[in-house]
DNA sequence: CTCGTAATCCAAAGCGGTTTGAAAGAATTG
DNA sequence: CAATTCTTTCAAACCGCTTTGGATTACGAG
């Protein structure tokens, strides 16, 4: 059906071994015959077959994403859709494939370890990196070339990472809120068994302790970003003695939760009650408008994220055994009419 | 580095030819000989390698999943990771790898006949059919199994499709708010460009003529379905001489933004106002808790559509041949607070 | 006892590329 | 002009698996 490299070189008079290094550059054949060739190859639509390419160099041309789904909850974060579609732009240019495992979260090892072991991908991202991550040894171990999106706690230079500045977003906007005289500002996070998490909780504790502020643990949550959370602790808080005057979410999901929460008890976002939330500068999910943000927010894109990770993951193919690079993105900090001094405020 | 299949058959005494049949389940190997192998491999951690496998079967034992990401927008729909994470678990459990390709719209057509002429895949799940689906077309002629997640304008009877019934939902959906007495219903839809937009767009206005109400053209809208659309929409329709009594949008993110809408202007989905939405179960943007959910909706499982899919695309590649099958899910009509009865009501 | 048949197993030829080692031809050198 | 060195090309081996077409042995039938 289509033709291969023997049907290509017989068609030029040539060996397979000829046209084989004139299409991949190599410096033994005459720049004369390979024009010749790469025309030929242009004109036929030849393509090489991945997986006999593959099979002889022993590289797979792909790039694996293995995607924990929580095995009770079954939920799939909505970031990855984005972080594939930078990332995968990346590969596209470079001519891998994306090759894509959903695994229960108790699958992730032995995922990993097939990969590696058949060498099915040249390299993996590793996704929603916990506190406390085996995989990163695991891979260590394996030899397997691998970005983390995130980080864990351990040396930052022990392994190539891309990440957002999570604690000094949520410093920042723990700082603003504090300046807008809030003291009693509710952390809604994400599940702190993930690293990112943990960093902006710090962040958040190092903001309010550096205003002497003393932190009041029953203001502080975690749990997968849902708008369901967001609406029942909001609710719950809202409705309780001594209610905090902001909130600061980890996910716009949970802040149309806490939207709603205050709607129904007749408060008004960025009147009675002040909200910052992180923003992953999802394409569907949008913040309002470019340059009309419906709440203020640490706004970091998670596309941008999948690109820088994906195109850190090629370098490292190509140039193996160098020293891990990282690179840590700032937020940006948002403005947006979810803001409004506190009853701390001095005028 | 792993064992491949000539050393396992040396370290058992016997031909590759042997092994493979044995592993493979050829009838030509005695029931003993086979047992003995298949333990062997088994405690030996002997996998395949796929690529070799592939090569030498012409099989590529993987499913491509090509991504439409409009160029103008980059927006990548969310449904998605969940339609992706319900097929995943299918191929997973049929020893099938999901290849994922990003692309600009555009190159849509150029990267279904770079799959099928390299064999790349085995089979692909077309995503987001448009109403007029050249896709479908070039797909037949290529030969290449697949199955489309929704329908576009042709023959049902012509391709394989996995669809939930868009029509009849929102046809009910609209029968419900007229029988609650709402008279002028705001369609918020998405892209009409898209089939399934088209068809909860024809179920609406069959509704309303068969209720023997006028359609108002001004009350029908479409675009990608953002929360700013659902916002923007709502608070120039509400702000209008004659604004609509009930809402019908396409999505949870939409239906999120008709609510920041509304509640800016100090009017109260299910007291002064009625919803419907359409909500595609996902996991992380849930219609509230389960068996509470925020909005009434016509609920329809993308993930349970995607799973279906899968299945459907399975079977297709084991016999090819037979006539393409079909499958179309009923939306559930589900109940919600945003309800509330209409100008129009007969108590 | 021989022959046809069935049951097992195997050698070797692919699948479509890359890569090693060698050869032929052209250019350079003493 | 012969010897040496590049340059350019190729034949053949290899990557790891499947599969065709025997070969070998065992067995019941004639």
């Amino acid at each position: 059906m289509t033709m291969n490299l023997k049907q290509l070189s017989e068609s030029l008079g040539l060996s397979p071994t000829t046209v084989s290094r004139a299409l991949n550059g190599y410096p033994e054949v005459s720049e004369q015959t390979r024009l010749r060739v790469m025309r030929a190859a242009r004109d036929a639509d030849y393509r090489p077959d991945p997986r006999a390419k593959g099979l002889a160099t022993g590289r797979a041309l792909a790039i694996g994403h293995v995607l924990p789904t929580s095995v009770r909850t079954e939920i799939v974060n909505p970031v990855f859709a984005d972080f594939l579609s930078g990332a995968g732009d990346v590969y596209a240019s470079a001519g891998y494939d994306m090759i894509l495992r959903m695994v229960a979260n108790t699958e992730e090892e032995a995922t990993y370890d097939a990969l590696a072991k058949r060498r099915a991908v040249d390299g993996v991202i590793v996704h929603a990196p916990r506190v406390d991550e085996p995989r990163i040894d695991q891979l260590l171990r394996l030899g397997l070339p691998f970005v983390v999106h995130g980080q864990c706690q351990r040396a930052q230079e022990d392994y190539p990472w891309v990440d957002t500045n999570n604690r000094r977003a949520f410093e920042a906007a723990t700082e603003r809120l504090i300046a807008l005289g809030h003291h009693r500002i509710a952390l809604l996070n994400g599940d702190e068994r993930m690293d990112f998490a943990r960093r902006r909780r710090a962040g958040h504790l190092d903001a309010l302790s550096a205003a002497g502020l003393t932190q009041d643990d029953s203001l502080l949550f975690n749990a997968e970003m849902t708008e369901a959370y967001g609406y029942e602790t909001a609710r719950s808080l809202l409705e309780s003695a001594a209610p905090p005057t902001a909130f600061l979410t980890s996910a716009l999901t949970t802040a149309f939760g806490v939207r709603r929460a205050a709607d129904e008890l007749g408060l008004r976002l960025g009147e009675h009650i002040a909200l910052i939330t992180h923003d992953d500068d999802l394409s569907y999910l949008s913040n309002g408008r470019p340059g009309a943000p419906v709440f203020a927010a640490t706004r970091s894109s998670v596309r941008a994220a999948g690109r820088l990770a994906a195109e850190l993951l090629m370098d490292i193919i190509a140039h193996p055994g160098s020293a891990p690079r990282t690179h840590m993105l700032e937020a940006e900090q948002l403005d947006g009419p979810s803001l409004c001094p506190g009853p701390h405020h001095a005028p």
